[in-house]
RNA sequence: GGGCGGAUGGCGAAAUUGGCAGACGCGAUAGCCUUAGGAGCUAUUGGGGCAACCCUUGGAGGUUCAAAUCCUCUUCCGCCCACCA
């Protein structure tokens, strides 16, 4: 019989399909399994990196199936963006067909891989039956205040000619065209996700079955950090400027303070003083520097002096005010004092603008001298120089003097994070339009619930100029405000499409409901996930996110959970030529042709077997052809199966299940996969045994799916192999009855004996000193030694 | 600068978590089968040595009866964050 793996494939693609085999609905008397993958951007073709994922995602979906659990898989589109509105201005169509041709083409490749998905399930984030729902959820935190509008400097990318979130923004350019970001002064959208950033740092302890790193990222990025903001008081006035700081152990060493350039008092401290003309140049130049050029390291700091001086509340010596380019206005106060002894950027500065120093810290085994110093010294040590403080480790003092400062009234021990508000406004036509009527008498009005969904009009013009296309829509534009109905204006502004993406795990659960966004009843039936499945590079941006809209959603009672994502799998990215594929490389391997020659089967095999889940993967297509080859070997069992049974056949069997079962739990599909090798090669050297075959085909199912069905008819079976159990393990054959016991020397292997598992330890210590082949190792020398591991290993140290 | 992760044959990788380093596969070599083979089967395959043996997990030390695994130092690579006070 030949592995006609084309028809095999093509036969059980329909077979699914017609008869919807994994269609999920809830069963209160079953135990679920919500297995999720990040759902793609319907590009029109899938590459490798969905092909890696969506495997993965597959085995695990399936292999829960053969345990039993009610397993929901749904796939779906994340199908708002960029692209689409590209594509509309250069092949003279529109949007929305465009789209939509590309998700059925790439339904089609999905198709074809053979994944197991819910297709009655399916949403695509660009319907007006989804994104009602943004716009719903919009309106409920608008309601709340967590949606809000404010001017400020936005990142202004000019090639999209649109604004970006702080987390779109990679190495100070956009993420997705990788123009450098301009700074530009708009009114613009915001979600308040900063009102979060206590829970979504706290509960990252919760998330136990996350990876590390994710962890460490999303912490990294919301960045808290404790100090104490310290009041400076003008030498001339009574104004205060405030800093902050995380080591107030370093406040007597203070000798300047500096302002960022945009700093609100800056003005008021130049004016009148002989630098101000120049002052005025810096802080103009600075401000047409994009914040890329400002943040790149390599760049010099640059300050000036503004004439001012403040007063050291601990000290009250005088200390100049300086501007400079390197303190931000974004963080903390915008303002910190210098301690250049303790501080190697303020050191630098220092030194290049010869401004005073003084140690305030001296290492426990030596005392700094000004003069020898070459860099800041920022370790820990001891309190010199710091009044009553003195003596003290700075680790002591820290808490101490930040005490002392509050009791004082000089300073205020405070925290400052990282975090931003998360900018939604996108000046584009392909996504949620915003639901905001601006009306001149009412002002800012939100859409009324019932005159939702706000919909993308379908004749919007696409040249390529002039902005938002959605502007230039008339009929959309004008509107009446639904407060006072007299003339106003729409909001043109559409979400971010990560928006979409924050909580489309909860559509999945009832992806028709029309009363609301998800049926809370469904959503407590399947959620929380408990598997998620997706790439590295959603660490932050919409992991950050949908953890944010699930806390909402929890405060506004409709979910009775926090987290969204019981487990995490970050899969690694696939490479050829040790390098990710891309089309600027041009090294992209093109999943549908691999499938024509190889089949997807193969595929599947082979990318589970080539690395393990969340490590990189070097494509090799010998390694395909290997994985085509094992499935032929495996076919070829097929043609003279007996019924017979060779115990130990049966046992190596067994073995084999309890290690592909517990691999398969951990996602070590590789391991998981030479096991499933090993068991086939004994099945030839025994002879091909009906039940051992049989088992086998089980346990390669998930991996391999047509041709399991395929096969599990051919032995005879009517129904699919996905209902069918997992094998049981039989655990009195897992018992060996003999043991190899490796037999060192001084840590060295000199032989190795066999010997019954219950043997005891005199026996076993007679019989290796009776050993012949030892002997040369250990005659007339005594044995210090004699170490014994149980069933394992003996080690004989002379 | 901070954080995280790596480095094991010609290649992708294993190693029960401190106990036989290199499972499984790719590639390679030889033979069989075949009209032929880029199909299949069998054997060999970390390095050195005729051999007994010796060496070998980026490098240098250390702990231990025993180290790829633990500790210290060091080199290189990847990812993330970053003038963050």
């Amino acid at each position: 019989m030949f592995y006609e793996f084309k028809k095999i494939e093509e036969k059980w693609q329909k077979k699914w399909d017609k008869e919807k085999a994994y269609r999920s609905l809830p069963d209160p008397k079953r135990k679920k399994f919500y297995l999720l993958e990040m759902f793609p951007y319907p590009s029109g073709k899938i590459h490798m990196g969905h092909v890696r994922n969506y495997t993965i995602g597959d085995v695990a979906s399936r292999f829960k199936m053969l345990q039993g659990y009610n397993v929901m898989h749904p796939m779906g589109f994340d199908a708002f963006g960029q692209p689409a509105e590209n594509a509309a201005i250069k092949n003279k169509t529109k949007p929305d067909l465009w789209t939509h041709k590309c998700i059925k083409d790439m339904e089609q490749e999905l198709k074809k891989m053979g994944f197991s998905y819910d297709w009655e399930r399916e949403i695509s984030t660009c319907e007006p039956s989804y994104y009602k729902w943004n716009q719903w959820i919009f309106l409920k935190m608008f309601e709340r205040g967590l949606a809000y509008k404010k001017a400020s400097a936005v990142n202004w990318c000019s090639s999209c000619s649109t604004t970006l979130a702080n987390e779109e923004v990679i190495d100070g350019a956009c993420w997705r065209c990788h123009t450098k970001v301009e700074q530009k002064d708009l009114e613009q959208w915001y979600l308040k996700i900063t009102e979060y950033k206590e829970k979504l740092l706290d509960d990252l302890t919760q998330l136990n079955e996350w990876p590390e790193r994710v962890i460490a990222m999303q912490n990294n990025w919301i960045g808290k950090s404790s100090g104490v903001d310290i009041y400076f008081r003008l030498s001339n006035s009574d104004k205060i400027i405030s800093v902050f700081t995380t080591r107030p152990d370093t406040i007597f060493g203070a000798t300047y303070i500096v302002l960022a350039p945009e700093h609100p008092l800056v003005n008021g401290l130049i004016k009148g003083k002989p630098q101000e003309k120049e002052a005025l140049k810096f802080i103009d130049k600075v401000a047409k520097e994009s914040k890329v050029v400002r943040a790149s390291s390599d760049v010099k700091k640059e300050g000036i002096f503004t004439g001012s001086f403040a007063v050291n509340p601990v000290n009250n010596e005088e200390v100049p005010i300086w501007i400079a380019d390197y303190v931000l206005m974004e963080y903390g106060t915008g303002a910190i004092m210098a301690v250049p002894t303790h501080d190697q950027r303020d050191f630098l500065f220092a030194k290049e603008h010869n401004l005073p120093m003084r140690i305030v810290i001296n290492p426990t085994t030596y005392d700094l001298q000004l003069i020898t110093m070459r860099e800041a010294y920022e370790g820990d040590g001891k309190q010199v120089n710091s009044g009553e403080f003195d003596g003290l480790t700075n680790t002591e003092a820290k808490n101490k003097i930040a005490n002392w400062m509050e009791q004082k009234k000089i300073g205020k021990i405070q925290t400052h994070w990282r975090l931003r508000d998360w900018l939604i406004s996108r000046q584009r036509y392909w996504g949620t339009p915003i639901p905001i009527i601006y009306c001149e008498k009412c002002g800012v009005v939100p859409v009324p619930y019932e005159d939702l969904p706000v919909e993308l009009p379908k004749d919007a013009p696409f040249t390529g100029e002039g902005g938002n296309p959605l502007g230039k829509v008339k009929k959309f534009v004008e509107v009446k405000c639904s407060k006072c109905k007299a003339r106003a204006r729409r909001e043109t502004d559409t979400m971010a499409t990560f928006f979409d993406s924050s909580w489309y795990f909860l559509r999945f659960c009832s992806p028709k409901f029309n009363a609301g966004p998800f049926d809370v009843q469904d959503a407590k039936y399947w959620m929380t996930v408990d598997q998620y499945i997706g790439g590295i590079e959603h660490a932050i941006l919409h992991l950050l996110y949908s953890r944010f809209f699930t806390k909402f959603f929890q405060d506004i009672k409709m979910i009775d959970f926090s987290e969204p994502f019981q487990r995490l799998l970050t899969q690694g990215m696939v490479l050829k030529d040790k390098e990710v594929m891309s089309k600027s490389k041009g090294n992209i391997v093109d999943p549908d042709s691999m499938i024509k020659n190889y089949g997807a089967d193969a595929l599947r095999l082979f990318i589970l077997f080539a690395a393990p889940p969340e490590t990189e993967l070097e494509w090799d297509e010998r390694g395909l052809e290997g994985a085509f080859k094992f499935l032929n070997r495996v076919w070829r069992i097929q043609d003279n199966l007996k019924e017979k049974s060779d115990p130990e056949l049966l046992k190596i069997l067994h073995k084999t299940i309890k290690k592909v079962g517990d691999d398969f739990q951990e996602f070590k599909f590789n391991t998981a996969i030479a096991s499933l090798m090993e068991l086939t090669n004994a099945i030839y050297q025994s002879g091909s045994d009906k039940e051992v075959f049989a088992k086998l085909i089980i346990m390669l199912s998930p991996i391999i799916p047509h041709f399991a069905e395929e096969a599990w008819q051919q032995l005879g079976n009517k129904e699919s192999i996905f209902k069918t159990v997992w094998p049981l393990v039989d655990k009195k054959l897992l018992i060996e009855e003999n043991v190899t016991i490796v037999i060192q020397v001084n840590g060295k292997v000199r032989t190795k004996i066999d010997v019954a598992v219950s043997i005891s330890e005199d026996e076993l210590r007679k019989m290796v000193l009776a050993d012949e082949r030892l002997k040369p190792w250990i005659e007339n020398k005594p044995i210090r030694n004699f170490i014994v591991v149980p069933n394992k290993l003996i080690n004989l140290v002379l």
